[in-house]
DNA sequence: ATACTATCCTTTACCGTTAAAGTCAAGGCA
DNA sequence: TGCCTTGACTTTAACGGTAAAGGATAGTAT
């Protein structure tokens, strides 16, 4: 019932803990039949040290945590699926949280993180204001603090991971003017930095053709599907009628398709759909989803490795970094451009 | 830069540290008087207690590992948005592992937690009956273990929470025959347990009939998109021909899609397909996927629930139970039922 | 022979918290 | 008055490990 410790190797081999713990920690001062005998004793036992006595005496818990507002959003998972290679080779664990886009939630996790001695958070804030002290007081108390995806808490110093999103609003948007779309609505995300910065590449791609969007053509909803599904009702009632859809993201996307199928539609013929996000199965989609897309893979692995390489380093503060991962067009059937012969 | 400690609490208040561990922890022992002061310092100060501290004296780390085979699948995805709700409310945090489906990663995950001490963990094991001995010992050791999905390791005694696989072949097969398919091939997946059974209940209904299966309608590889594209490309050169293929999950039923599509086919058509797992966004591909489903997240939450009710009542070892998801059909379109108009 | 120096261990203290046992003054009871 | 409770703390030891400082023994320089 009871695990292994050092006393008993110790014990049993007539030497002391210390002794036990040197061997196991390389030090030089241990001969090399010393050595010998514990390790045999280490293997022959199976010990293995006890992670939670190492933490609280080298203040180090080798522990990330990772807070996201969704679970079921593919893209946090894909993000995730970045960091663990990363964290898993370096002897990290990764304590995963989920806020499901609530701010209390949100704070409750990374009060839970902090008690826990975390070494970092990869944080995928909610929107909201609400956390930025706590965050403060977090990488106050030396734990590495890396943003993914969400551009909030500008007071906050530290690392970033993020792609230029007023570019993807561009791509998007161009890309549709490009095949002679000129009605182009935008289902808004929530009120969070990336999802405004979004609808400004569309704005600013429309006015750099002389279009003036309309009040009507933007509505501003939620990242869900079931958010996209409401917005693009509304927007099918828009007069004149509108002929192509640019949404925040791909659920919404997704969602909006929903609502332009029920309506008797179709896409891209009556209404051509562009996302942003690239979500797994988006190519197996009824009608394949054209998307602004980014390696979030990349994503995670570059803020996992920000994180761990600053915590290797220890003591020097590493100047906040921002990396853009590159946003790039992924042209399906979705827009009508039709890749088909 | 340093955490506040109780030893800071006590030091302010001139009383001894245990007192204010007495006052966290609702001691009947402490006077009122005593009781506010502590509090309204603890309040003061944001104190918060030491999670590593304490899961060393009280030899409970309020922490569970999750060892799935891979992340970028939703299905293991979808159990842990069941799981983290619950663990969340307990105070539980979860230890996120992907064993990438490989059995040594998996070794060096569990020993990772082993050595982390975590009270519990779920685990989709990876298909190979090597890791048993681990799994032996860590119950020993007084991890509780629930075993999701996979029913591999029988020798080791522990919850599982499964589904009825042989139902799950037969569900989906007795469907296609219902519809008038009479070659219907299957895509096996790899050597575990639930893919022997889904082959078995595929082999059952087929028999109900008469129809005997030749060797040539089956083809067994693994769980990912690949392995189905790669059966299927096989599937395609059995003459004659087949007209309906049973995939053994959805991954790989997607994947067949592909090679049937690639081969200039039509789903269903020419081909049904039915899947299982009911994967999301599954009703929005090219052609919606007809399959065999169950709640995952029920699967999740019964297991979190199984892994922390046994945690709570400490000591008495609950039998081993068994939790049953059924699973039921989802028509969509690929099977040919034509639920459309 | 004496002091010096490696080499190889051990002792002691500490990480932050909790449980068990101990202290001590005030109050009750015979 | 003396003894026993009771209430409200404090002291001590422990959880399993690591770091720093402290021996002991043997070999080397002088």
């Amino acid at each position: 019932m009871h695990q292994t410790t050092m006393k008993r190797i110790a014990g049993e081999l007539g030497v002391s803990i210390t002794t036990v713990s040197k061997v196991l920690n390389h030090h030089a001062d241990i001969s090399e039949a010393t050595r010998t005998r514990v390790l045999a004793k280490v293997e022959e036992l199976g010990y293995q040290r006890n992670a939670v006595a190492r933490s609280l005496t080298l203040r180090r818990t080798h522990t990330l945590g990772i807070v996201i507002p969704d679970l079921m959003h593919s893209f946090f998972v894909e993000v995730i699926a970045g960091i663990e290679p990363v964290a898993s080779v370096r002897g990290y664990g990764l304590l995963l949280c989920s806020s499901g886009e609530d701010p209390h939630k949100e704070r409750s996790e990374l009060e839970m993180l902090r008690g826990r001695q975390v070494d970092g958070v990869v944080l995928a804030s909610a929107p909201a204001p609400g956390n930025t002290d706590l965050l403060l007081q977090l990488t106050r108390l030396g734990t590495s603090l890396v943003m993914i995806d969400r551009d909030d808490h500008p007071s906050v110093k530290c690392h970033r991971v993020l792609t230029d999103d007023e570019r993807v609003g561009q791509l998007a948007t161009s890309h549709l003017l490009d095949l002679g779309r000129r009605a182009i609505a935008h289902i808004g995300g929530p009120n969070i930095q990336h999802a405004k910065r979004r609808e400004k590449g569309w704005r600013d791609a429309l006015k750099a053709r002389g279009i003036k969007a309309p009040d009507e053509w933007i509505v501003r909803g939620g990242f869900m599907e079931a958010n996209g599904y409401r917005s693009m009702k509304r927007l099918l009632t828009v007069r004149p009628k509108i002929d192509a859809v640019f949404a925040a993201n791909d659920p919404a996307a997704i969602g909006a398709m929903k609502a332009i199928w029920e309506a008797g539609l179709r896409v891209p013929q009556d209404i051509a759909v562009v996302g942003v996000g690239d979500i797994a199965l988006a190519d197996l989609l009824r009608v394949p989803l054209t998307t602004v897309g980014w390696s979030r893979k990349d994503q995670g692995r570059h803020a996992a490795e920000l994180l761990l390489s600053g915590l290797d380093e220890a003591g020097e503060v590493a100047e906040p970094t921002r990396v853009i991962i590159p946003p790039k067009l992924i042209v399906r059937e979705s827009c009508g451009a039709g890749h088909r012969a």
